[in-house]
DNA sequence: GATGAATGAGGCTTCATTCAT
DNA sequence: TATGAATGAAGCCTCATTCAT
């Protein structure tokens, strides 16, 4: 009746922390067994090896987050609800899933991720690309790269969950709302 | 007054580079010397240990990009060109020293930081906390947490810059206009 | 009184290939477990550990050999006769258990041998030294040390065998009145 | 002035007898490095590899047992006194290097060694089965295949050796000259 | 001062062995 | 009795650091 984690689940729990905190190759395959309870040899039953424990995660939480990003996607909305979506699915997954966001964000150019891994990434990005893109063509948002205006939203939303994770800030509604607007202004047209 | 490149300064150099592009746990000290052409011993007659070593680069770059900011401020002019004074700065930080900035803001947070980079970079958050409390006071910036203002703009900066020097974009004074442009569209307070 | 192969029977089966095909230090108890299909758990039911579980498997063939060489042995026979009567008794023990005197020629000096199994492989050395005893007394067999002379044939023999293992020769009956042939002149006395 | 052996030196020689005596896989780099009175790590900077590292050895002597055998080779001599020849070189090289005959013979069918091994083991083969096919000519050796005689000799001759290092018989002159004679007719052809 | 050979601690990974089912 | 998931000791190998030259 418990929603008993397998052993598996705990070791993906602690290698994504661990992760996101120090990085993949600062972190030691000791270091993520006994943070999950588990033996080192156990790690082995379940991931081929460290590249394939840390690809595997890393292909899950952008599935993930993809999924996210696409559910209730409003196709037919103003542009401006459809940034509402998109941010308020960052929030959601960010909130649900503490590391995931920033392990996403800090390995995804790493040297150890394979074909599969890249190319899970670079549909999350079309998502994201389709939108802007969109945008543009209705003139609602700036005529600056698409890949650019990304790394703007991408990036400063990313460093102001590092902040909230640090506890430096408080994520309360108002401040998201707030964000949101800043985020908004940063990649819409003005008139 | 000669222009000679020390020995302690190519080490540095390397491992600027390396560390910026491999991150450093994925850097070797024999990686450093043989980028650097000196004997891997010899990295050991100037700084004490990797992370002195790492510990050293981090707050001369910190401390450089202070001063570049820092430098010609101007304190009395209008918010506006406050801010184009910082963004320019950033640019030309990120132009002169192409790995600088990189490598600054993927080690900013890392477990081998010593107290006195951690207070270096603070000092330097402080700069930008400054211009944005004093934009927030005369009601021309957003009225955000002013770390939330900066984690946007900087993570933003950057997450572009990576762009760039990734070959994905390239950096017309254009381009940079629109992103400047953007970023204060993100902080600036909209009617 | 069945001949249904029992689970200690099968894992001794595939313990032997094994070893004799890749050697003691290189076979795993899974490897072992999965060509006899048993769980590993399963060969320490009947075996204590690896190294019981190979010296009981190397006493086993020697004790198979030794009888092997000594039923029928005809005592009052001519020396070339008993000497056949050896010969063909390896043959015979080569055939039916292909992989066992190869096991027991690559293993006899190991370091995990156990007393036990060190006295059952002298036993069986033994056998040959009466043989070759008895002949230097009828002046029937070279005036050689008897240990150098049964490391002449067995490991003559025993080389040879590799190679039909190998599939490098065909061990027709001819090939084997030669080989005989061969190694009796090796050890005979010449007038 | 002094004969210094340097530390490559001294981790091949401990490589050889450890192999020779204990088999590759049962030989553990630390093993190695404390006999040779090394670091563990030492033996990295000449060899890639455990792997490298038996390839390297193996080829070392093999070519000098090829050596030995070919070195003044009487090619024009009496069958008799070629196998003479190859008989004295066997005897030569075992007593200069204690283990090198045994490590070839134990480990050259081993899975870990590569194509440069192999072939330079197959050239030493050629050798001898050049000798015999010669004398099967002159129908001065039997009409048995070629590398089963050498199987014979071959084996015979190091199983005998074994003995010898293990000190259970006395390698006399008088004796090698009755093993000689013994190996020969094993091999000759018997009117 | 400069070097790079040498070292050994520690990381990744395998596998003999245990034990709950 | 049989299993195979789990374990952790130990093997291979890397690399930060030392030190003789």
């Amino acid at each position: 009746m418990s929603t008993s984690t397998t052993k598996r689940d705990q070791i993906l729990d602690s290698a994504l922390s661990l992760f996101a905190e120090r990085g993949f190759d600062a972190t030691t395959i000791p270091m993520i067994a006994s943070d999950a309870n588990v033996g080192a040899g156990t790690i082995y039953r379940y991931f081929e090896n460290k590249e394939v424990l840390v690809n595997t995660l890393f292909q899950h939480y952008v599935d993930l987050f993809t999924k996210t990003l696409e559910e209730d996607y409003p196709k037919d909305a103003e542009i401006r609800d459809q940034f509402h979506h998109l941010f308020q699915g960052m929030v959601r997954f960010t909130n649900e899933r503490e590391h995931a966001l920033h392990f996403i964000k800090t390995h995804n150019a790493a040297y150890f991720l394979d074909d599969t891994s890249r190319s899970r990434f670079d549909r999350l990005l079309m998502i994201l690309e389709d939108f802007i893109d969109e945008g543009k063509k209705k003139e609602q948002i700036r005529d600056l790269p698409s890949n650019a205006l990304i790394a703007i939203i991408f990036g400063g939303f990313l460093e102001l969950f590092k902040l909230i994770r640090a506890g430096e800030i408080e994520a309360t509604d108002q401040l998201l709302v707030g964000v949101e607007e800043s985020c908004w202004d940063a990649v819409r047209h003005h008139a």
